[in-house]
DNA sequence: GCCAACGTTGGC
DNA sequence: GCCAACGTTGGC
């Protein structure tokens, strides 16, 4: 079972709009970064807990614990011509880009803060993507040690 | 709003 | 296949 950090600004998705949805799940679609889509493609699985983490805002940081309901398929928005994700290049038959399910598993205590994250970023967080100079992928992997650690910080 | 980082595109 | 130009991301 591995985890992940998912990346999402709230002012378009975030945690208060994901425990408003029904049953408290969405589907993560419209990711456009082949690295981003690899990890979605071939190694997310059901099961999986995730990070959700706040970008773009007055706080960024992590907000919340998911879970994976439903790994990858092919992100339907990449057909959708009025969709802004819409990609002419990815077809039914060869699906370019991967979209999963997830469900809120709970909201953390408190957000657990950039800042925060990075007065780590030499010690036990040391190789968090996320905390690598100017790195932008919206799905990225999060060690065993990392994820205990962060949730140390509770 | 600025700007650094970095992925993508396209000319050659 | 190189690399400059361009666009996007995201912290500040």
């Amino acid at each position: 079972m591995q985890h992940w950090l998912l990346k999402t600004e709230p002012s378009t998705f975030g945690v208060d709009d994901l425990a408003a949805a029904p049953g408290k799940s969405t589907h993560w679609d419209g990711i456009r970064n082949y690295q981003a889509r690899n990890f979605i493609r071939d190694q997310i699985a059901k099961g999986d807990e995730a990070f959700l983490y706040h970008s773009s805002c007055e706080l960024p940081g992590i907000v919340a614990i998911v879970r994976v309901i439903r790994p990858a398929y092919p992100d339907p928005t990449a057909f959708d011509r009025r969709d802004a994700h819409y990609d002419a290049a990815s077809s039914k038959d060869a699906p370019r880009w991967f979209a999963f399910e997830i469900r809120l598993k709970r909201r953390l205590k408190r957000v657990i803060t950039l800042p925060e994250l990075k007065s780590h970023a030499h010690r036990e967080l040391a190789s968090m993507m996320i905390l690598r100079g100017g790195n932008r992928l919206s799905v990225t992997p999060v060690s065993d040690a990392q994820w205990r650690f962060i949730l140390s910080l509770e």
